[in-house]
DNA sequence: AAAAGGGTCAACCGCAGGATT
DNA sequence: CAATCCTGCGGTTGACCCTTT
């Protein structure tokens, strides 16, 4: 009956990630892509547990993570989302391309809740706390409460298509079975200047889309990283430019998502093959350069949902 | 210069729901 | 159909870093 346990748990490694084990992952996920998470640590030659190399994963090392703070239009975004979706940090973080579950629910425990608070906003109700009523007009104009919104005609954002569209629209912003896939923007949402920018709008990168440049291009900068093992500031991923509709409010007019900067290749074979020397004298991963832009270009290499 | 305190964030834990046997 | 596993999610923790005293 049923399947073999994930993982026993006995002789596993826990706590921070070393770049080698980085290096391990990576050059294992690069190679076959995200299968199986509990065959991984065993076939990539890891003592980790799978669930801690999906984390390390999807949290730290996919390639398609924008790094360092939310910008100010994202900030925007998750106080919206959450004022519809409560803590399901995954949905929202879905509609923020680049970032993760994890990032957006610390982000919002250690900047944006105290920000609301100082705006006199309760961050669990998105409603005016009792005693900030001075505080509360200040907010009034960055952030309406629940019940104006209600009062106003909610714009209804359809995030999936696939959403039936004779369904009963919802009305109300606190229903007990709000469909997380419909978003009812706030009224802020619908004055603030979006440039044609919707989050239905936000490009779903597959992985045919990604371009990778074979040849170094001129040098860029890379994202800022607060990495413990400072793995991904070494690896200088190449920038994927991805013009993005919409201006946050610092009036950029697109927002450049770095996919690898662009040493990433030279430096990850590099690393990979000629600085890979294990321990147990095991190469890694023994790919050609080219084998990696083919490998990267090529849709059908990759694995289905590999971002 | 050192200690204390606070902030940040990567990683772990436990649970739920769906999938598999 | 029941038992078990797998994956993903949200809450929490603790190590590290920065600022203040």
């Amino acid at each position: 009956m049923g399947r073999q346990p994930c993982c026993d748990k006995v002789g596993l490694k826990k706590g921070p990630w070393t770049a080698e084990e980085d290096k391990k992952l990576i050059s294992f996920i690069l190679t076959n892509g995200q299968c199986c998470w509990r065959a991984v640590p065993k076939l990539a030659g890891l003592l980790r547990c799978g669930k801690s190399c999906r984390l390390r994963w999807t949290n730290y090392l996919r390639p398609d993570l924008k790094r360092g703070l939310l910008s100010e239009y994202e900030e925007k975004m998750v106080i919206d989302l959450h004022a519809q979706l409560g803590n399901r940090w995954s949905k929202i973080a879905s509609h923020l391309p680049g970032r993760t579950d994890n990032e957006i629910k610390n982000h919002w425990n250690t900047h944006i809740k105290k920000k609301l608070k100082k705006m006199g906003i309760d961050p669990v109700t998105h409603k005016p706390l009792p005693n900030a009523t001075e505080q509360t007009q200040n907010q009034q104009q960055l952030h309406q409460p629940v019940e104006e919104q209600q009062n106003q005609q909610p714009l209804q954002v359809d995030l999936d298509p696939k959403v039936d569209p004779n369904k009963e629209p919802e009305t109300s912003l606190e229903s007990s079975t709000l469909n997380e896939d419909k978003i009812v923007m706030s009224p802020f949402d619908t004055m603030e200047p979006m440039n044609g920018f919707c989050t239905d709008e936000v490009p779903i990168i597959e992985p045919d889309e990604i371009l990778m440049p074979c040849a170094p291009s001129s040098s860029s900068t890379s994202t800022s990283s607060s990495n413990s093992t400072n793995f991904l500031e070494d690896l200088q991923l190449p920038d994927f430019e991805w013009s993005c509709n919409y201006n946050d409010n610092n009036d950029h007019n697109t927002t450049t998502m770095t996919l690898w900067d662009d040493d990433f290749i030279s430096n990850l074979n590099n690393w990979l093959i000629n600085e890979d020397d294990d321990s147990d004298g095991n190469q890694v991963f023994d790919a050609p350069l080219t084998h990696f832009s083919r490998m990267l270009m090529d849709s059908e290499s990759w694995v289905p949902g590999l971002f």
